[in-house]
DNA sequence: CATGAATGAGTGTTCATTCAT
DNA sequence: TATGAATGAACACTCATTCAT
């Protein structure tokens, strides 16, 4: 059955960097043609090596992209929860996530579709990437977080933080993928404007 | 040959019914699957008809995939675009525009997924659905039309269209997505909420 | 059932008409698409009526292909029996036969096609156009009788009719679908060519 | 991505072996139903194998039908190649050239209508076998020149070198086919009467 | 540790044919 | 007399998966 078995095993340091591989032909793959167009013998071909040798190392295809699903995750949440920890107060904090987040998904654009086509069940139970469907019901809770915080200091009027949160990651998701569909879009003066429209909504006192 | 032709020939009464018949599964489906997952026997199976009578319909599944997205994006424009005409000044238009797109896609929850998988052209030069790509490049240029509007008429502040255009339409989206995700979610509290964060955001004087 | 039926009851006018129609339509299509690129719809399309109107007035696919051979061989034996009729004497009728066969081949070279791809019995028990076959085994029986007659009046050397027969029928049609195949081709001395060289095959004194 | 790539890579004994099978089969479905009957459920079942591991050696259906008719062609000409070379003189590699044809087709009666429906540009431009046309437009390029030589050695009388070759090889298929059609024919006989004939056709001089 | 070989289920599409009207 | 509507069977091809080696 090889080693793509969920034993907790140890793997081995060959065995990690092939999974790397996969992973990362996983990642151009998805940004090139989407989940849909991304098969198995794709990323095989990407990965130069054959079908039954990713089959080795993960079992199923599905569990090749739930794994570069999780590592994209991850290296978004290191990314910019770096950032955000470093700031300091809730408004730093939001304006770090935006940036954070702007700026980790530009230096890596090919994250983005496999980031924003969020895992949902589809008719076989098996799990797949689909689109326009809220990835993991709780894609935007650090940023419902951050607005509580910022309630309980004062420093934001009151509203209801998921809705908030759901509006401002929206937009954000928006913004960026707008820069991928049209790359002569600015990114960075619409980053701006952004966190100026976020500051409107929340804070308590806005000044012209 | 079926009728399935581009010729502007007026269809039967008949003809025409099967069609919807047929486009109506699509969207069933596809709300269901997603565009991945819908699969011309599943179109066929959902409109209890063969495979061969739905192409005896559509030349195409391509066709019949069109032929959805259009009916959709027609059905949305006119329930939204009544609401807009109805309304008077830049500010009330916006505001219409986000009740009207809530309004109907919360009557067709079915249509969500069929209008924000937009048409873009995949690899191989056929017209398929695909995720996270801006639906037609100028899915929120009506948005980004009214707000220009505002400016003009100096009820808005300054900013560039286009950004604050995505921003919202991203927003806005994303609140009826979460809904669609979770039935729980107040749609229309959302909404409420969503509209004073819009306002917010655009207007030159903000109070509390 | 329709009048497609073998009762031999007289067609009307009109009948005939369409089934002529029809017939040309096919000679068309198998000229420009060979028997393998000639559906049931070209077919249709080419009369500008139904498909169920094609099969309305034939019954079955195959009657049409079958009529339709029928008829080019009818025109065929008509052109080709007239000039050989007129010629005196077997050496003379046999040159008939050449340059009658050439000569209504040249005037319709769609006929060519129809003509060559001999009846046989494919797979399901169907009658088929099929190519490389002889078509109904006595193509060249006609040729073979002038032969013989020309044998028993002593003006041709001895040899096996039926060989014989086989060994001009197949230049013949080499010679014209060399042509049909490369337009450019000189029919008229290739014509000459062959007859000077099927009579020095067949004379019992060949001079020069 | 099997291993049905044009990389030149050396294939594998289990490879090849399988490749013959699929070869043959083919062969063998054509001889019976001819090109149009062939289908790739057809090769498939011949063979003992799914259609997917026909497709997994050969990419595609059209790959298996020009690797076969390459396959075919080089047998004869291998075969028939050989014969001619040991032959002295124009006159006696024509001979050879005859009765190596007859010989060879005698010997692969199932080659003969893969061979004689040659390799055809289709109306959407992929390759397929198709009747009545000059297969490679220079099938009787070998023979022409034959008789070119012929003719320079004095030998055979003057003549259009293509039209002869034509005409002769013209005769040989169909002299071939009427066997094909008929094995009660003579066909040792008849390959006599045809090289008499085809010697009195070309030769300067003729005698009785 | 990795692969070549194979497969069954499924894809969209074409086809000749049927039948009610 | 003709057709619009529908269909089942077949078509070439793709896919994720299995398994012996």
């Amino acid at each position: 059955m090889g080693s793509a078995d969920g034993s907790g095993r140890a793997l081995t340091f060959t065995e990690e960097a092939r999974r790397r591989q996969i992973v990362d032909g996983t990642i151009a793959l998805v940004a090139e043609r989407g989940h849909a167009g991304t098969s198995l013998s794709g990323i095989a071909a990407r990965a130069g090596i054959s079908k039954a040798a990713v089959l080795y190392h993960f079992a199923t295809k599905d569990a090749v992209v739930e794994a570069t699903f999780a590592h994209v995750v991850e290296g978004f949440v290191a990314a910019v929860g770096a950032e955000v920890d470093a700031a300091d107060g809730p408004e730093a904090m939001l304006l770090a996530y935006l940036h954070g987040t702007v700026g980790h998904l530009r230096r890596h654009p090919e994250h983005m579709r496999v980031l924003v086509e969020g895992l949902v069940d589809d008719r076989r139970g098996a799990r797949e990437l689909a689109p326009g469907a809220p990835a993991a019901a709780g894609r935007w809770q650090a940023v419902a977080g951050m607005l509580a915080e910022g309630q309980d200091a004062g420093a934001f009027r009151p509203f209801d933080t998921r809705v908030l949160a759901v509006v401002i990651g929206g937009a954000l998701d928006a913004v960026v993928a707008e820069w991928l569909g049209d790359p002569a879009f600015d990114l960075d003066a619409a980053t701006e404007e952004l966190s100026a429209s976020v500051l409107r909504m929340i804070r308590t006192v806005v000044s012209g």
